[in-house]
Order: structure tokens, then sequence, then C-alpha cells
DNA sequence: CAGTATCCCAACCGATACTG
DNA sequence: CAGTATCGGTTGGGATACTG
């Protein structure tokens, strides 16, 4: 793993400091990990999971990471609308990696020492 | 990764959020990666790596992950003062699953499609 | 060297109301 | 249903100055 350190981490105004915020945020993984199942979710299915989230950052997120290129979305023309949302290929790649590190942590909460 | 998902994800006001808040913050991440060598490092060396962290956040950063029990401070108490902090074995597990996607996510950034 | 203390601004973000 | 618009407060976080 060297490599990722020529002489720092991540340099500044990197475009991967940009892409790692958005990943990384908040509500970036919690949408993520919702998504990683590999079936479409609804608008509401993906606010129902992401427990919280406002539907201001539900909206900011889902453009963001569709943005970045690891989800889109996909909306039928029908009334009442049904909107999509689903990873990429992209997408589900970077689940493959978050998933495992998302549920080492849900594993491992509670058992920290507050020394 | 079903287990993951009773009826949500990472339910409200869980300790595992709180962690996944601490892991996952702007600074925790590049801390972690950068102490994800193994070697010891000493104050000005781990803000060195982590390019663009403030004092103010590294202090905050660095005593959070101490108090979630990833990160140890080994004070050697001469003048001037020589601090070292190191990856606890927790750390050092959440590093192995923290690493690969960094590395991901350097390696994909630029790539994206602004649609 | 390795921090702490203070000030202060901006952005994040939640709440609410409204719309196609 | 699936959003957008607007407002306002809380807090993240930078700059600077100071200390053991």
């Amino acid at each position: 793993m060297r490599e990722l350190y020529p002489d720092g981490v991540f340099p500044e105004a990197c475009p991967s400091r940009t892409l790692l915020d958005h990943v990384m945020s908040k509500w970036g993984v919690l949408v993520l990990l919702a998504l990683s199942e590999g079936e479409p979710l609804r608008w509401s299915e993906v606010r129902r999971r992401a427990q919280g989230v406002s539907e201001k950052m539900l909206a900011q997120t889902l453009r963001t990471l569709a943005s970045d290129g690891l989800v889109e979305r996909h909306a039928r023309p029908v009334v009442p609308p049904h909107v999509e949302y689903f990873l990429t290929p992209a997408g589900e790649q970077l689940a493959g990696h978050l998933v495992p590190l998302m549920q080492w942590i849900a594993g491992h909460a509670g058992e920290v020492d507050t020394s």
C-alpha cells in the first residue's frame, strides 16, 4: 500500500479527495449500502433504509452519487411517478469493498473502551 | 449481507452509527490510512500525511479514534516532547478493510462521467 | 515538538411548505 | 409518489495566538 503515499495521502484538491468525501459522507455510505443488494429501489424505499435521512439530503446524496457514476436513476413516466435507483457496475465494485467494512463496524460498535 | 437490514440500515441512534461517523469522517479515514502501514507516526508526520488537516481537527480526530479504541497514543516524557500514534489491533483490522476501499477510490477518481 | 484556546464564518443539514 | 424551494440553526472546521 506504499503506492498510496508518494509524499502524502490523497493530495489536497485532487479528484480522489472529492470522490472520497462523497462516498464516505454520512448519507453516502448508507445509500450505497442500501443499494448494495443489487435490486433497484424506489425513492421511498431508499429513504426508509437510510434511516433518518431528510428528503433534502437524500435528493442531494442521490444526485451526487449519480454524477459520480455510482448510482443510476430510472424514471418510468407514469402517474403516480415510479422512480428506481440502482448501482452502476462501478457502484457495485465499490459496494463490494464497502460492505465488509460496514459489517466490521456494525460488529465492533459498542466494544469500544472509552478509556 | 441481508443480516445488515433487519428493517433498515444501521438504525438511528445506534452505537454503530456513531462509530461509522467517526471512521468515515473526512479526516478519520485519512488518519487511519496514514497509520495503516503499521509503523508508529509522530504528530507532525500524521499531520503531513493527512494533507490539509488543521491542528484542531487533527487533535480532535486522534482523540476520537483513540476513545473508539482504534488508535493508541504513546508519549515519551522527554523534552522536546516525543509522541507517537499507532493503530491498535482493532484499528489494524479496520484498516485491512479500509485500505482496499481507498485504493479503489483513488484508482477510479477522475473516471466519473459528470452527465 | 505537540499540542490547547479562542474566535468566527460557512456549509451542512433538518424542518416545513409547496409542486408536477 | 417523488421530488423542489426556502429558511434558519447547529456545528464542522479554518485561522490565529498562545503554552508546557
